[in-house]
DNA sequence: TCACACCCTCAGAATCATCTCAGCGCCGTT
DNA sequence: AACGGCGCTGAGATGATTCTGAGGGTGTGA
């Protein structure tokens, strides 16, 4: 397992002036509870976990969170219970109004998502893409704190002359549209999250492919160089460069 | 936590130079209603509930709304009589006029909807996504305060050449009228309403099929298929653009 | 009742992203 | 300068995804 860096040099920053989101994991599946919490934590949101119907509620009564990531299968109470009673807390504004992300296995879909009947504000289901969440969390949150007027889908990710709009999912270098696969996608938006910032080899591996990925593979260096080639001027210095030993980053000078 | 912005300001004031618009929402599931209520107000529209259709109608006469969001099932005087009402109540302009959301789920849509000719402006499926029913809330509105003076339901949908007007269900390509199913027409509409926005399968199935489709099936595929060979010009590149693995895009240059 | 339109399912075929592998070259070190 | 480790790249192999045509079921209107 390469160590972390040992430089304490270049803690990025993710979202500039953005205050930090408290977020809540409710799932009793460790795996899934874990690369959540590893994968938000990164994003810059502070997190919790709980592992039961029940520990999730008295967690939202002692601290309300900004928003809760609810599995619907989970032990004491489940998740459709604990949503039903957060919203039948008339008292709290703060929580009858807390955002509620429901996760959801497909089977468990038909029969008991009639949408967001049971106080949902948006579910996603599993397996999902990790993308995707992060896209609906920012959604939420964007949603319950600022009523602001700007609607569509958040700012564009941006580098140099790089832009990225996720909704679109349209990727553009110096206006030039470019076109790049899922994983090529999602290589760049992590990078593009957190610029300036070295990024282990392992930690890009679970932002992109998730925890599913035993063994040796070279897959991160290959998909590394094909985006390189597709975003990449000739002439131009890097943008994603190499850190022997340690990962990549994206940076503009040398 | 980013706490409740301060200031009050800031209220969506969709119309310009307009009050505060005023939705009456009919729907006898109390979670349903519940939840458009708050979310509503929270925008800054001033909403009322009715849970059934006469009591829908006594408001509407009483108080005319700016909008009407009017679930298709509701005890006494279903929704679609409702309409109909509505519309042929030839002496008050504020009522023919009067925009109307139809909320439906999508078994009930798929027998009804051909008989929806003229009544509802708009509709949407259940469940649906809030900011989805915000978007065609804000549009009915726009719409409507817009074109004062000239009845006719609703601003048309448009990309390129292709034109389609929800209300009398019609949908030309370069002037040329185009005749489409209801699948082929919802899909399209979806399209229409989030022009070069990749929708992901999961999105597209909701919208048009609705929530009850568990397991796999290539409808999506089909209908897509089907509707390229509607709408699609030989020797013009695709419109409906398959982005492979996540899903499809309305988009014009290559 | 018949004919027709529509919608879904299915299976085969085509297409394409992704992964594996193996060889090569660079880099830092000895 | 030589060496060893690490990263890069091109060439397939592989499997997933998507497309298409055909067929059956169902409901509607004549």
């Amino acid at each position: 397992m390469q160590s972390v860096p040992p430089t304490t040099a270049g803690m990025a920053t993710t979202t500039p002036g953005a205050a930090l989101a408290h977020i809540l994991v409710v799932d009793d599946e460790p795996s899934i509870s874990g690369f959540l919490r590893r994968g938000l934590i990164f994003e810059g949101y502070s997190v919790d976990v709980a592992d039961n119907g029940r520990a999730a509620l008295d967690m939202i009564l002692d601290d309300p969170p900004d928003l809760m990531i609810l599995d619907l299968m989970i032990p004491e109470i489940d998740g459709m219970e604990v949503a039903r009673r957060i919203r039948a807390a008339e008292g709290s504004d703060a929580l009858s109004r807390l955002p509620i992300l429901m996760l959801t296995a497909r089977d468990t879909l038909a029969d008991r998502i009639s949408g967001l009947d049971g106080g949902a504000d948006d579910y996603i289901v599993k397996p999902f893409e990790y993308e995707e969440l992060l896209a609906r969390v920012r959604a939420l949150l964007r949603r319950s704190s600022a009523q602001d007027t700007s609607h569509q889908a958040g700012a564009p990710l941006t580098f140099a002359d790089i832009t990225m709009e996720i909704g679109s999912r349209t990727v553009t270098r110096a206006g030039r549209s470019i076109e790049l696969t899922v994983r090529e996608f999602d290589l760049l938006a992590t990078f593009l999250r957190h610029p300036n910032q070295v990024l282990t080899r392992s930690t890009l591996m679970q932002r992109v492919w998730g925890e599913d990925f035993f063994g040796e593979s070279n897959v991160l260096e290959v998909v590394i160089g094909n985006l390189r080639r597709s975003i990449e001027l000739d002439g131009m210095p890097r943008l994603i460069q190499t850190v022997r030993g340690v990962g990549y980053v994206l940076r503009q000078n040398a």
